[in-house]
DNA sequence: AATAATGTGAGAATCGATTATCATTTCTCC
DNA sequence: GGAGAAATGATAATCGATTCTCACATTATT
């Protein structure tokens, strides 16, 4: 390449930043590696990883599991929120409010620090759509 | 080995589905295999995985993801619960009862169809423990 | 512009979890 | 007791995700 140089110049890393910032939910590398991909923005996966990496080590952002599907990444910035995870296009998006009685939950003698919270179901996109979103 | 084999003939499977069923929450193929090597029990750690994909294609057992630290399985015929999951020792312990209010977070167009719930912490013997449990 | 430091992309290497393979052993049924 | 089917254990193979490597591009500094 010769002068599509002139384009992907700049720290890719913040476009991989900011693409991620702008997402609905809690992206895994690949899916926003394919988003940008799609979007026409040329990156190498390996850089997605690279900023995703250093983006937990400045603690900006934060590595969430959904369920076992793999490693989300999301700003750190955000109020405490949970998941709704869609069964048909896999994509987890984030929710608003939280739950109660959560303390009740726990046993005599244990210590809860935290909780995490999945719903599961469809999402909107692909509750419409017949094959998927 | 000579003698020994009059020991172990028997299923494998079942001693391993057991040992399973006797846990206090989801173990994973290798805790489950670490377990009964621990207690004796001398299994191949591919027959657990056999026993426990068996287990879950007819239906008696249950595949879980608990903050994406791998599958664990679980009996199947077991009441709707939730999982507390020690930071310390990494056990994951079912809990009883469940929790309310979780259909308010739902977004409009998005349609339910079930939630995890998981809480993070301490459990009772690594609370106590220093190192853990 | 010249040099040094850092960032980038492509693909190889690694790592852990799971599955496949195969020689034996155990079971089942006659 | 014997033949064939199923189970078992050890280990190799596979698979996906992540990290590493390295040649080259870009940026920063003079």
């Amino acid at each position: 390449m010769q002068r599509a140089n002139q384009q992907k110049r700049a720290n890719q890393q913040l476009t991989v930043l900011r693409a991620l910032g702008e997402a609905d939910g809690p992206l895994s590398a690949r899916e926003l590696w394919s988003r940008l991909i799609g979007s026409g923005k040329s990156v190498g996966l390996a850089t997605v990883y690279r900023a995703l990496q250093r983006g937990v080590e400045e603690g900006t952002l934060e590595a969430v599991e959904v369920l076992g599907r793999g490693v989300r990444y999301e700003p750190k910035d955000r109020e405490h929120h949970h998941h709704f995870l869609c069964s048909t296009c896999d994509h987890a998006f984030d929710l608003f409010g939280c739950v109660e009685g959560l303390d009740s939950l726990v046993p005599d003698g244990f210590q809860m620090t935290g909780h995490e919270v999945v719903l599961l179901g469809t999402c909107d996109a692909c509750g419409n759509a017949e094959g998927g979103c």
